[in-house]
DNA sequence: CGACACCTTGAAGAGGTTCAAGAAATGTGG
DNA sequence: CCACATTTCTTGAACCTCTTCAAGGTGTCG
């Protein structure tokens, strides 16, 4: 861990753009390398940081791919999001010092360790770091939004098309394909994100292929129609 | 306005717990008083603020009640909350500048308007609210998990169950009966902030008004038995 | 009092779930 | 590196919940 402390420097990594306020002076810019204490590796299948955990941190994703999930004790389980590069973890936190789901990596994954008492103190300072702080939250709230209105008024078809368009739009704006992705998740965990079965979630794709507009191979995603999945997510909902 | 104006201090309001951090010093709370520029008279069925609109301020309910929904062209509709005295609307608006979703009081209504801008500078000088705003999202963060749970893992009376007995605990939190309330909202409006039809609504009031849950008149509810209701939420969801 | 919005209830239908079985991929240990 | 266990995925058939459509009832307000 401390032999990669070294290299711990915002201002030269790559997600900048993703992380980190824009325009920033370099006085400022040297202030919030100091922002991440540490990087820490979590490997596939473990978690970050679960339910009931004092919260003392916000991270950053460097690289993998994580989910967040609630668990009631009656036994539900509710995907809430699917997390990748350059995005924050770990805002429920906040409200009451203690996290409030389960934060779960689904490849290999390195994130950045940011103390929350240190972005509290650097964001009193750094008046871009503040407004960057609260658009991150607000942010989160605005996509929550939408996904309500997804579980609330969509049905199966048009929730997965949204669900994959919603997954490539953010891959492509790391650098990768716009009509290729490969799943890091389960049927499952699809169908718990959407609220459906995963069978559902099997049929819709099998669906897709057959009408042409996706190519299915297992976790492994071609788009071929990107037009119909729009089509299909902005249909009159009847 | 201005005649309002010079009543307006947080100092004083009853509703100080609810909207301000507690604990705070004598000077901090004066500085506080500043924070609300005016006060905002919104008659119901009208506006707040709507889709679109520059987002400029935070507002907190004094009076009234309001939902809080998105549109899309595609004709689709979500509530995506009801607020009620104390709470804070427009966070939605920070990440972008504009509000994405419209405020709508469902009845007459008074709300403190908080320019941003003070906020910031406020939130910058006086720890205490700077760390209020940060729990003021995280808090709407954790309540959306809440409402995607419900979402994507309940079953009609369960989603129903869970309203009611979020309703009437805030409503208790203000000093109002622990087993009566006056909806504020048409069953079209629960129909869609629960992901439901108004006719499924409709049935289940019926359906616990026979079991004798519930007492219904219209939109006078009367909880007969809140254990009832909370072993429908807590139900094993198969 | 009449117009309008809102609510209730019934009957038929659709979409998604459940249950079950088998196939494909992945991981593990010898 | 292969055999086996496990996990994940697919597909079919029956079922169930919620929706849709329709009609009538209740309440409210000018």
């Amino acid at each position: 861990m401390n032999s990669n402390a070294v290299k711990v420097a915002c201002s030269s990594c790559n997600l900048r753009e993703l992380c980190m306020p824009i325009g920033l002076s370099e006085a400022d810019m040297e202030r919030l390398d100091k922002l991440v204490a540490t990087r820490r590796r979590v490997r596939r299948g473990n978690a970050l940081f679960v339910a009931g955990e004092r919260f003392s941190a916000l991270y950053a994703i460097r690289t993998g791919f994580f989910k967040t999930c609630i668990a009631t004790e009656d036994g539900r389980d509710q995907v809430t999001g699917f997390q990748m590069a350059g995005e924050i973890m770990g805002l429920d936190g906040i409200v009451s010092d203690a996290h409030t789901c389960n934060a779960i990596a689904l490849e290999d994954a390195e994130v950045c360790v940011m103390p929350y008492g240190r972005i509290e103190e650097f964001s009193r300072e750094v008046h871009a770091l503040q407004k960057h702080i609260h658009k991150i939250l607000s942010r989160e709230i605005v996509r929550e939004h939408g996904v309500m209105l997804l579980l609330g008024s969509m049905r199966a078809e048009e929730r997965l098309a949204a669900f994959l368009l919603n997954l490539v739009q953010r891959l492509h704006a790391r650098g990768f394909s716009q009509s290729e992705l490969v799943l890091r998740m389960t049927r499952e965990e699809i169908g718990s994100y959407l609220g459906l079965k995963l069978e559902t979630i099997s049929r819709t794709f099998s669906h897709f292929a057959e009408q042409g507009i996706l190519h299915v191979r297992q976790r492994h995603i071609r788009i071929r129609d990107t037009e119909a999945l729009r089509a299909i997510v902005n249909a009159q909902p009847r």
